[in-house]
DNA sequence: TTGAAAGCGCTAACAA
DNA sequence: TTGTTAGCGCTTTCAA
């Protein structure tokens, strides 16, 4: 009995050939005599040999892996941005290693650093400002970055928040809205996109927006929300939410005190996430095409890698999707 | 200019030390004198140097990262899942390395082999036949499994599916339903066992079941399966559902036909996913505590990599969360 | 307290 | 067509 797993050597050894040309046989790069060849195959498959990854990857300084972090996977954005990378690293080779970041910035950099090494590159999804970034970029390993970095000199895939929050509060003016509030999540670069193209829209008209923030960009913290946006003075008849999450605990709390979804107030949300649609009312949402988005930043990432040229920024599309929360003003 | 990234023995050379001397300082394995331990320190800042863990990996044979594979990380009773594991990775100094199989049996096989030599341990949530799993024993690496494993000797991490099943089951006869249907998933290893719960506690009042089998366990299989369940000739008054997805998705399509839950049909589901509270009516659920089984399973995979004893099977126990989707007949 | 030297499992010139 | 050799970046005896 030798020790556990196989290693080159054992195969080497036993077929009476060098380890080099066990080497190339096993990744192609070379052919064979057939008797040489039938001898490593049949030794292989004996002994239950598997070229150790690592110790390949020491070597080509390649690993056929990259990295994708997440902020909070139990978010069905997210979600979908991981099955659209997920997907273009498969047709292209590659396995997806995430991680979750739970939104936590120490953390995050203490997994894209543990992470860094053992990957080609890495996609990241993060809420840390980019003056703090530093140690991203001194990681040195090719990345692509969701949003639009200003300082920061990486390739990124963004999508068009602005027009998408100025196309959805435009339909909710056409529907005779009044009154407009947005639930915001400051935290998040791209508030501050969604907001202003619910100003714009609004300015145009000499409407003005009543601002809330949330504290997370989850259903608890929309639910939390509600009460101080419907019970006070002047309550919206329009309200714009960070994302869909956010919408949906809004509406749930609203139902619980008394007020009806759309006839009292419209809703919408962003992400389009699928529970949007099994809500009541369904929620009309703006489609930043999530899974579009994972899929584009791993393409730019793979050309990346292998040394093609790939644009600065991707921008994807927002698309508005009506449901049932907006309804319009008699 | 040297090379991109700086070795240890650039260290060395800078501080005027042997290679040993840093690693050993690094590691922390061993102190040395003030001033070499200063030196070491201002080199290393000054070069930033980062050991590669996998060079050290290599060595040590110790990733300190676990893997963990799940066949859908859209569906939320997965990224709950990961939510606890990675918890608990964290909490104990690892990291957690996710791969998404997409219900695809070949990928599954292929990343997780890719995954074995990377990682210090993995989990494996399957829908493989475990007939099927020699080639995972094969890897030679710990390995917590989730389920009932028959065969395969894996320490594992269940839930009480049948238990939670026979519960909810008897919380519908004792709201007097009389025909019951079951929209299973036949794929899944789980899907025998809730059916069991189901018929355990209908063959005691002597009432059948009228099974139905999706094709996906997907809020749009759910969907698809609708119109054959309430239109046939003796329509159910009840639905036990394989999971949340599934319930959610026939409402939804229930709905659409004019039918209404709960008055003319209750519908349940598995694993209590967050967006069964915001449909409408809000969903009642056997909840099977995802996260803890994700907790779990991570504890017990780490137990055995330090060596520690761990129990083979661990059982989550189920707990029914009652919402508006269920009422009591007249 | 420090360092020399031997590898971990593998690939990539280069020789034969 | 096949093999020799020199490492990749690191840890770990063992000796100084």
């Amino acid at each position: 009995m030798k020790k556990s797993v196989a290693t080159i050597r054992d195969v080497a050894a036993a077929a009476g050939v060098s380890t080099a040309t066990v080497s190339k046989f096993v990744n192609a790069t070379q052919r064979f005599s057939p008797a040489v060849e039938a001898r490593i195959s049949s030794v292989i498959e004996e002994l239950g040999y598997r070229s150790n990854p690592m110790a390949q990857s020491m070597i080509t300084g390649r690993t056929k892996a990259i990295g994708l972090s997440v902020l909070d996977i139990t978010n069905p954005h997210y979600a979908s941005v991981v099955k659209g990378a997920n997907r273009v690293a498969q047709d292209h080779g590659y396995t997806l290693l995430l991680v979750d970041t739970e939104e936590t910035p120490e953390r995050e950099r203490q997994l894209l650093e543990a992470l860094s090494r053992r990957v080609d590159g890495m996609i990241v999804y993060s809420r840390t400002p980019e003056e703090e970034l530093g140690w991203l970029l001194a990681l040195d390993r090719p990345a692509v970055f969701f949003g639009r970095p200003d300082l920061i000199k990486l390739p990124a895939v963004a999508s068009d928040d602005q027009l998408g929050a100025y196309m959805v509060t435009r339909h909710l003016l056409s529907q005779g809205h009044q009154r407009y509030a947005y639930m915001g999540f400051s935290n998040s670069r791209r508030d501050r996109e969604r907001m202003a193209g619910v100003r714009e829209a609004l300015d145009a008209q000499g409407l003005e927006l009543n601002v809330f923030d949330a504290e997370a960009p989850t259903a608890a913290a929309g639910e939390k929300l509600c009460s101080a946006i419907l019970l006070g003075r002047q309550p919206p008849d329009a309200l714009v939410c960070f994302n869909d999450l956010l919408a949906l605990g809004f509406m749930k709390a609203a139902q619980v005190l008394g007020f009806r979804v759309p006839e009292d107030i419209s809703v919408v949300g962003f992400d389009n996430i699928q529970f949007g649609s099994f809500a009541s009312p369904a929620l009309t949402s703006v489609d930043l095409h999530s899974e579009h988005m994972g899929a584009a930043a791993m393409r730019k990432l793979i050309a990346t890698i292998e040394g093609n040229q790939a644009e600065a920024l991707t921008v994807i599309n927002a698309q508005l999707v009506l449901r049932a929360s907006t309804a319009a003003r008699a």
